[in-house]
RNA sequence: GCGGGGGUUGCCGAGUGGAAAAGGCGCAGGGCUUAAGACCCUGUCCCGAAGGGGUCCGCGGGUUCGAAUCCCGCCCCCCGCACCA
């Protein structure tokens, strides 16, 4: 284990300041990842895109760029607060997970009861894990969200925001708990994990000649031009004043419609039964249908009054089937059947009546297939023509604008029950504060850059574009929660995806203000405006009580590292942060300060199972670092999946690794200070290859590919070095101070001690191993590969031998290279003109012909084979001889250029 | 459903027109060792008593002298679809 060895070179690195960076005349690489949320500890999945940063980061720096890689913690939104309460309440599972996955021993769990130490236990944790990998973090610039001075600054931001006119109120749907009064989350739900919220249309029937109006819900507004009539159970229902109209209502949908921001009050009860019979008008048809008793019809869905299409509803064409009813069927969609749609699909499935359950199946895939191909027929006005997918909307709008249409919240799946117990309702939220990411302009602008960036892997590129345009307003405030405060209307929080968007200029200040010369109080939005954007002025800056030296210094700083050169993040962020992180930059920000480039990792598993923070299982940072040390672990992660795809965690396969390293740390220790003797073909062939295995490394971790890189780096070059060191190779020591420095990124702390050993300057800032074209040696290579093909040729052959005693192998004669040589240069038959001229023999001639095109002319062969005599005789066991007298004539000819006769006996 | 990714030899996973197909893991045999582990070597689709032959990359077609790689159709798997970090 390399524990000591890494604590001295974190120690080492930490005293030298060698990862402090300030601006200075080299070029500058600003290097992000995000900053993790501290309701646990830091796992395996932080533990991914962080090497993956620092690996980079590293790299960067050896390849002579002032490298810029900060880090800070995440704390504002509602996980953390909810923690404190369960740990609190002392909830078992809670704290099973905690003791069991996160590590953390019981009496520190037992006191992290507030937010606060929750947010002070973990962050000391993590720094503690993060120092122990040994990343190369600029740790002068940490902070955490609920700073002071971070709030100030995000305030700047929703200022700056105002004044772009890019947030604005709204009211919008949430999934909320009426006994406890909240907006519930995923983990608060007992069941209904999986409902979503669904927007119904309403439309708007009224009674004729009367002021009552039956709203009618449906996900087919389309289908208006249909309606033959409409549906009530015969059963109670209630008639309210809905924002000024009388409304017809279920009773559940009266309860409902309290939480959908309206103003409704009750009027009164009133039997379904009384208006059976009776005539509705159809909006924007203006025909009477009338009202008919539906036992299907759901109370507790949407409002419990239904319209009625029997033509493309199978639900509505049974119904009306089982009451014997007259009614014709109008059709108004065409997805290419012949008959009536419903009925079709009803007598596919042979449907009995309207409590068939089949019938679910047929509502679905009728709508299915006429939503993607239904066109709308001629008797659907100004709509005929459309496809169903754009009529829906259109004529959705149009009842909305008529004010013939509303919207009512329907939970898909249903019940949904919190864990309090309680039924969930759909309230909706006014006075929200939104972010408008749906503004045409701020999403082209996104959309432009994007195409100007490095997006890494590529394909993601396309993701992006997609996630941009389908990118809708967000409601960015909350109510409950740990953040900052909207600055204009401090009822609400910042909700905290909404509070990272543009942080990373942040780790500039936060230097400033760790090292005291900055405070809270000094950070006005004036100040700012100045140092981050250049505007406004020197003057007003300076009411921020700073100097006007420090002011221009940190302006100076900012202009510096500014814009971001890459953010690494896992793919988790893609739909959400990422996409924030554009946004905000484009709109606050001029072009050149916005990102350069952004790439995406995968997850990761453990032993093929899904990690969970709330469940487990997981796998702490400190924990793999515990059992395994840093470099195994960074080298592990770096190389058990491509950046892009998803790694699995497997302790079998990490322990192997540590052995590898061990290996590598011994073989290095045994070579590196011996004084290279005489350079060989094989010392050449050594090089030769480390050098296209450079080549491959750089050009792997160019476009982030860690697990290529490692690849090459550690296992490629092993494989070498035990070909050389078989052949009897002695001058390993020709490539170890390239190789310790091509490994630093990965393996920093094996690296350092190995290269100490040698040196006295530290390998993280050493140059980065160069490909040299001029250390190619194609002959070496070819002479090294020939005798590789021999070696296992003859093994080849001695699986047929039973006690082999000697081996003779026989080079093809000098005439058959010649006429290999001419046969390359002129062709073949020139080669064989010139064999016949030579007097060759016939047969010999045709079986040279007949072999000739897999031979290579090999310089020296014979010599070649003479000088390792010795190396085939210690790999075969067996006595190999040049000596031709005891092959068969036929064996003989067998021999080619590059390719001997072997013989054995 | 929409969007993105993917299906390769026991497993993981490279590979985008010409190699039974990198590397790792696992397994088997041998070497080293008092022994185990580590380490080193060999083998690991099938056949073969001479370095050879056959079959193979989700399924079915096609293009090509030649396809895991290109085209068409189909099947299957993973991820996102939000206000949650």
């Amino acid at each position: 284990m390399f524990k000591e060895i890494e604590e001295k070179w974190q120690r080492a690195w930490e005293d030298a300041k060698i990862f402090e960076a300030d601006p200075d005349g080299r070029p500058k690489f600003f290097l992000t990842i995000p900053y993790p949320y501290l309701n646990g500890n830091l796992h395996a999945g932080h533990t991914r895109t962080f090497t993956i940063g620092d690996a980079f980061a590293r790299y960067m720096r050896m390849k002579g760029y002032n490298v810029l890689f900060p880090l800070g913690f995440h704390v504002t939104g509602t996980p953390i607060i909810g923690l404190a309460e369960l740990i609190e309440k002392r909830d078992e599972r809670t704290i099973q997970v905690y003791t069991k996955f996160h590590d953390v021993p019981l009496q520190d769990l037992l006191g992290l009861t507030s937010p606060e130490r929750i947010v002070e236990y973990f962050a000391k944790e993590a720094l503690i894990a993060l120092k122990k990998i040994g990343y190369s973090i600029d740790w002068r610039r940490k902070f955490t969200t609920m700073d002071p001075a971070y709030q100030k600054f995000i305030e700047w931001q929703y200022w700056r925001l105002k004044e772009l006119g890019l947030i604005e109120r709204g009211s919008h749907p949430v999934r909320y708990c009426p006994n406890d009064q909240n907006p519930v989350e995923d983990h608060d739900l007992l069941m209904g994990e999986d409902a979503s919220i669904v927007e119904f249309t309403i439309i708007k029937f009224r009674l004729e000649g009367s002021d009552l109006i039956f709203p009618c819900a449906t996900l087919r507004p389309e289908t208006i031009f249909g309606v033959t009539n409409i549906w009530l159970k015969p059963a109670k229902y209630v008639i309210a004043r809905v924002d000024g109209e009388k409304w017809i209502v279920s009773k559940e949908a009266f309860e409902k419609l309290r939480y959908m921001d309206r103003n409704v009050e009750l009027i009164g009860e009133v039997d379904g039964r009384e208006f059976i019979g009776k005539n509705v008008v159809v909006p924007l048809v203006e025909r009477l249908v009338p009202i008919l008793p539906a036992e299907f019809v759901d109370l507790d869905n949407a409002t419990g009054v239904v319209m009625s299409v029997p033509a493309h509803a199978p639900y509505d064409f049974v119904a009306l089937r089982d009451l014997g009813s007259k009614i014709e069927p109008i059709v108004i969609i065409s997805s290419g059947n012949r008959d009536i749609p419903a009925k079709e699909i009803v007598e596919e499935l042979k449907i009995k009546d309207q409590n068939d359950p089949e019938l679910e199946k047929a509502t679905k895939m009728l709508y299915k297939r006429e939503y993607h191909t239904g066109v709308m027929l001629e008797n659907t006005g100004k709509f005929a023509g459309m496809k169903v997918s754009e009529a829906k909307d259109k004529v959705e709008k149009e009842l909305r604008d008529l004010k013939l249409g509303d919207v009512f919240y329907e939970f898909s799946d249903k019940p949904v029950v919190c864990r309090c117990g309680s039924k969930c309702v759909v309230k909706v939220v006014r006075d929200q504060w939104f972010l408008r990411y749906s503004d045409e302009q701020w999403k082209s602008k996104v959309l432009e850059h994007l195409e100007s960036m490095t997006i890494i892997p590529d394909y993601y590129k396309e993701e992006f574009r997609n996630k941009i345009l389908w990118l809708k307003d967000k409601a960015c405030a909350r109510r409950k929660g740990l953040g900052t405060r909207i600055p204009w209307d401090k009822e609400w929080l910042i909700e905290s995806l909404s509070d990272s968007t543009i942080y990373m200029c942040y780790y500039i200040l936060a230097k400033f203000v760790n090292s005291g010369q900055i405070k809270a109080e000094n950070i006005t939005n004036e100040f700012l405006d100045y140092v981050i954007l250049g505007k406004g002025s020197l003057e007003l800056a300076k009411n921020s009580g700073l100097s006007e030296e420090l002011i221009e210094r940190i302006r100076n700083e900012f202009r510096y590292w500014y814009p971001v050169d890459l953010r690494s993040s896992g793919k988790d962020l893609v739909a959400n942060h990422l996409l924030f992180y554009l946004f905000h930059h484009v709109a606050i920000f001029d072009k050149e300060l916005w990102p350069r480039a952004i790439a995406v990792n995968g997850y990761v598993s453990l032993e093929g199972q899904k990690m969970s923070k709330s469940k487990g299982p997981l796998l702490t940072m400190k924990k793999a670092l515990e059992l395994y040390g840093a470099d195994v672990t960074r080298l592990y992660i770096l190389h058990s999946a491509e950046y892009d795809s998803d790694a699995d965690w497997k302790s079998k396969e990490i322990e192997g690794l540590a052995a590898n390293l061990e290996r590598f740390y011994n073989l290095v220790r045994e070579y590196y200070l011996k004084e290279p003797s005489d350079i060989t073909t094989l010392d050449r062939w050594l090089i030769s290859r480390f050098n296209r295995a450079v080549k491959e490394v750089r050009d792997a971790m160019d476009k982030l590919q860690t697990r290529r890189a490692v690849n090459f780096a550690f296992f490629e070059i092993m494989n070498l070095v035990r070909w050389y060191l078989r052949r009897g190779g002695k001058n390993l020591s020709l490539i170890l101070d390239d190789w310790i420095k091509l490994l630093a990124p990965f393996a920093p702390h094996i690296c350092e001690e190995l290269w100490h050993l040698k040196h006295s300057t530290f390998v993280s800032l050493e140059k980065y191993p160069e490909f040299d074209a001029a250390k190619i040696d194609e002959e070496a290579e070819r002479a090294e590969k020939y005798l590789e093909q021999l070696l296992e040729d003859i093994k080849e052959v001695m699986k047929f031998v039973e006690n082999a005693k000697i081996v003779y192998i026989y080079p093809a004669e000098e005439w058959k290279c010649k006429a290999l040589e001419i046969a390359n240069e002129k062709g073949l038959s020139e080669a064989m003109k010139w064999l016949s001229a030579q007097g060759i023999d016939k047969s010999e001639i045709s079986s040279f012909a007949k072999r000739f095109k897999n031979a290579e002319l090999i310089p020296n062969e014979r010599k070649r084979i003479e000088e390792n005599i010795e190396f085939l005789e210690k790999e075969l066991q067996v006595k190999v001889s040049l000596d031709s007298s005891a092959l068969p004539i036929e064996k003989k000819r067998t021999a080619m250029p590059g390719k001997p006769a072997i013989f054995v006996t």
